[in-house]
DNA sequence: AACAATACTGACCAAACGGTCAAGTTTTTT
DNA sequence: AAAAAACTTGACCGTTTGGTCAGTATTGTT
């Protein structure tokens, strides 16, 4: 148990130091993996000493963790917006912005995630068989239903969110790649990008 | 220089050998990235000692690089086949189709290059900004050549590939996510995926 | 001011890891 | 069959890295 752990208040330092680490740690995290980084990286790029780090954290893996907890939150948080009683294809292109937005905003978030899930997510697997799971086969209904109601064509629902979470974290986790490949620099990928995912998924849904 | 690359010839044990290893290598790097990979684990899976894996690679840089080296030529070869003079709509399934299969019979080649992509791609970036780009940068000319003749609809050629890349290799790349994700285990993901993203981008870009 | 609680660090340790090498074994060549 | 070439490995080395700890400094409390 990390010594600050021991006690029982929370500290203004506390607070503090432990923000500060975290915001290093995604840094280095989402630049190296896991295995990549080392504490004393994240260390350096927090400006304190090693041992200070793991006076805050148990571990090297308590600190990633840690990371990826709040990061599923604030993940899974736009698919819980999707309403049941809104037009459906406004829905699912405000649902594809916001994605978009958090991957421009966001792009570190999204290659933690990234790397955890490509490692065959050994520290949430648990979190995606149940709490994701769960939610996504709850808006999978919702869509469903459109579809019977007519409002949009009939699509595979899962397949649909798989394939917006593929494109619009594809530019965040892809980024070299996008901007290696785009000739014109000083287009900004994600600006072209949404008005042609949301072409794109709406024309598909159109009936 | 490996001690095996001094002689001029190569051997039948050398290639037998060198083949064993990169076999054992891909399959540990996809699965625990370059950082996370160590030699050991490569030459217990290959049934090797480790001196002897370093009797045919200078490192475990070497082995890495040639994994990339040999994935890049196969990883673009379905691009290349894209045909101005065909239908557009039939190439553009067509390569859909060879980008899914090569997810579903290669995905520890995908998973080996978007960790690599992931990390910023240190070993390939020049090739990204080269012969990548080149390539696709011919490809998207001939999308915009189908567009302006009014064959297929007016999209970006380049946020097409993207997406095309985004969807099928999602499939390689986050395949514990999709199969958590399932509620029938029974369901192949690929099998489905091939006629909802044909569907998905024959929409888009029908006239 | 004095005391206690919290915060911090230099020095250190053990394990993991990439890589080397001398010496031995196997295969190929003559 | 003998010599040469190619192949293999146990033992070893230096570095990196995760983590510890005893002691010091700072902050908060009375």
């Amino acid at each position: 148990m990390a010594r600050s752990e021991t006690t029982k208040k929370t500290t203004r330092i506390q607070r503090q130091k432990t923000d500060i680490i975290l915001e290093a740690a995604l840094d280095v995290f989402s630049d190296f993996g896991f295995r990549g980084s080392t504490i004393d990286m994240i260390a350096n790029r927090a400006n304190l000493s090693k041992p200070n780090i793991l006076y805050y954290f148990d571990n090297k893996e308590a600190i990633h963790t840690t990371l990826l907890e709040k990061l599923l939150e604030t993940w899974l948080e736009p698919l819980h917006q999707l309403n049941e009683n809104n037009p459906p294809i406004e829905e699912i292109c405000k649902y594809i912005d916001q994605k978009l937005n958090m991957a421009r905003d966001f792009p570190r978030e999204s290659k933690l995630f990234a790397n955890e899930i490509l490692q065959g997510a050994p520290h949430v697997l648990p979190e995606l068989q149940g709490s994701l799971k769960d939610l996504v086969n709850e808006k999978a209904k919702i869509i469903s239903n459109w579809s019977k109601q007519g409002k949009i064509s009939n699509v595979d629902p899962h397949h649909l969110f798989f394939s917006i979470w593929a494109t619009t974290q594809h530019y965040a986790d892809f980024d070299i790649q996008v901007r290696s490949v785009l000739s014109n620099k000083n287009i900004d990928p994600f600006e072209t990008a949404a008005p042609f995912l949301k072409k794109m998924f709406s024309t598909m849904l159109k009936t």
